[in-house]
DNA sequence: CTATTATTTAGACATTTGTCTAACTATCTA
DNA sequence: TAGATAGTTAGACAAATGTCTAAATAATAG
């Protein structure tokens, strides 16, 4: 889970998964939507790709990346089991003692 | 939203959220369970507190930390949008031609 | 085989992050 | 008021992060 945290703790990477639900696409044609360079791009593609969330296929010269959303399913349950153990309490701080 | 992520990219501040869900604690009681002072936990908190995870209330001289899972609705929904939106596609990387 | 194109790897560098110690503020208690 | 307790703020520092340039790898085209 901390890959998947780490990886999409970036504005830039969250903006190339967003652009991956469209279709599939080249590291080119990703790096091509950014004003950053392509080892940056390159960069920001390994750590999404060692989280799960895209799987890369080299296709003659070209490697396409495609979304893995499979992975969110563990972080969307993590989050979803805060909203259902909200426990609105408000025990005293100290203890058991109440003062 | 970027502060959301920040604040859940670490393994301390997630497990504070964790101890959390069972009922408010203060700040002294989080940092016991935890192998680190207490200004780096106070630290966490505030990083938890600007991402509006937690909330602050100062009694006496305590100060007792609530989980508030408002926010979380914002990823929750982000992430969802992943899994409904899976194209499953495999266009050409070159663009728009279809060969 | 050479040149070109697509992409990654390596290394450098500034910024951010997590942690610590020391000092500060505020509340409670004797 | 003095001392103890709860918590934060300030500053330092090492480690992690994001970005860049330069060079390497690999496939394609002439």
């Amino acid at each position: 889970m901390n890959a998947l945290f780490k990886a999409l703790n970036d504005p830039t990477r969250r903006q190339i998964l967003d652009l991956l639900r469209t279709g599939d696409l080249t590291a080119g044609d990703i790096a091509d939507q950014f004003a950053m360079t392509k080892p940056s791009i390159s960069h920001h593609l390994d750590l999404l790709r060692q989280a799960g969330l895209v799987d890369s296929v080299k296709e003659g010269q070209f490697i396409r990346y495609t979304l893995n959303t499979t992975v969110l399913d563990e972080m969307l349950s993590w989050l979803l089991s805060f909203k259902g153990s909200s426990v609105h309490n408000s025990s005293p701080p100290g203890g058991a003692t109440e003062r």
